[in-house]
DNA sequence: ATATATTTGTCAAAAAATGACAAGTCTTAT
DNA sequence: ATAAGACTTGTCATTTTTTGACAAATATAT
């Protein structure tokens, strides 16, 4: 999946033929708000995957993955984080595990 | 450098033998708040580093580097993002990239 | 014990995200 | 042409999150 998450969105409601104004009341959206996440404007509200993967038969851990990697890209893309850097976050994210472990 | 942000302040205030008080001044900052931000309990404002970067003579570029991926290593950590996610969200923001140069 | 350094908790203010609605465009059918 | 439906955009109040500020507690050293 190389879209991004409101895309993606956009992509399954499609496919499954709702309007806007249909699958934003399955989430208990507003369609006009649906409309900007689908184009980027806003971001989808994690607290919503359940329902989405619900309406759409998705799998939730499957559908969370293509949120946060969502989340991520974006990220590294508004910081203009090289693949290099991006090296460098992974290994610091390593080494929070590390200390998260000390705790224990 | 892998460490967190909070903890590589703390070692250039600890070698520049400065107290959180007098780094905190320096940086328009509550010392309280400095604390908390050496020990990850808050955020550095990113709007500080050019600050920081002046204190400890500092290239910006590099400090910015050291931030950014403190930041997204973070949310690599807190998501729970493993290594092959990683990809996908590095993928993703490629992605984004050719987004935006189709706006031009 | 005193002084200094650091940490922690709390709360109001500032900033950012979200919900809601109005008004606009665009397309399609009649 | 216009009416209806689908979508987009702008705005603004509300909510949530982040930040600044201060007080108080703990720790460290003299």
């Amino acid at each position: 999946m190389k879209t991004t998450f409101g895309e993606y969105i956009r992509l399954l409601r499609n496919e499954n033929e709702l309007t806007l104004t249909q699958l934003a009341a399955k989430l208990n959206l507003d369609s006009a708000n649906l409309s900007k996440i689908e184009n980027g404007k806003r971001d989808f509200d994690e607290k919503r995957l359940p329902k989405l993967a619900k309406i759409f038969k998705l799998d939730l851990t499957e559908l969370r993955n293509e949120y946060v990697t969502d989340q991520i890209g974006k990220q590294i893309y508004e910081t203009n984080c090289t693949k290099q850097l991006l090296q460098v976050a992974e290994e610091k994210a390593e080494y929070r595990r590390t200390l998260k472990e000390k705790v224990i």
